[in-house]
DNA sequence: ATTGTAGTACGAACTGATTCGTATATATCA
DNA sequence: TGATATATACGAATCAGTTCGTACTACAAT
């Protein structure tokens, strides 16, 4: 089963994250959701969305006349291969220099600290043999 | 001092990355680096060059013939950026979510595995009081 | 039935990034 | 000197992504 490459523009990929997180919805309901961070009109959506079918980064259900879009592609996928890209790019493959400025930069929670750490725990656990 | 906002494109990036590595470069230096991994002519990557002397994303001297041009802004600053617009677009500000994936698909030796624990100790030594 | 409202389809304009061709200048060397 | 090689400058074509206008269809309400 090969992995299809896929590479969502900005545009695409904000419909998407809309479509991760309340699920299955018609153009109206992604269209309000963006309204709050961009300034684009109705059939803008619409476009991108029928392109994006187009590219089976969504599938529909077009039955009833306002159709329901669900995500094609999955999150972790998505994410997966965007950080490789972006990790080639910008930090010329080191996942730790990456890391290190995620952590300096950006909060993160006492929790997550501690899952990251059981994480690396993990890993090296993982390794030694 | 205002840190200005810096979007370098995917091609322009490329570049600075040769930049950085290298150092102080003629147009034809990068362009044979480059010529590795891209497949393009050489007036393309001098044009690219010269779009990012107007945007002030390299310094360039131009006494001699072949002008010699340095990065203009430092790869810190660009990796910060682009990582905050990064982690907000596809991993919706989750920083602990970018560094599990980080970790869990590359590999980080166990140096940078150490170095990044230690940095998580740092952490929550600094925000106890 | 007619009118108003809300949806899809889609061509076409616009924008930004990339690419290249060509003109021109400068250096090198046989 | 003249021919060749190697620079820069820059307009223009191309390409991808985004945006919108407009035509058309379906449904609801008066």
């Amino acid at each position: 089963m090969s992995k299809k490459l896929i590479k969502p523009t900005e545009a695409e990929l904000a419909i998407l994250q809309v479509l991760w997180q309340r699920g299955a919805s018609s153009v109206r309901d992604v269209h309000d959701v963006l309204s709050g961070s961009r300034e684009t009109g109705y059939t803008t959506t619409l476009k991108l969305m029928q392109i994006m079918l187009d590219k089976s980064l969504v599938k529909r259900n077009a039955e009833a006349r306002s159709h329901i879009y669900e995500a094609g592609v999955q999150e972790a996928d998505v994410q997966s291969q965007l950080l490789s890209r972006f990790l080639d790019s910008t930090f010329r493959g080191s996942a730790s220099q990456l890391v290190m400025q995620a952590l300096g930069n950006h909060k993160a929670s006492k929790k997550e600290l501690e899952e990251i750490k059981a994480l690396i725990e993990q890993i090296e656990k993982n390794r030694k043999p």
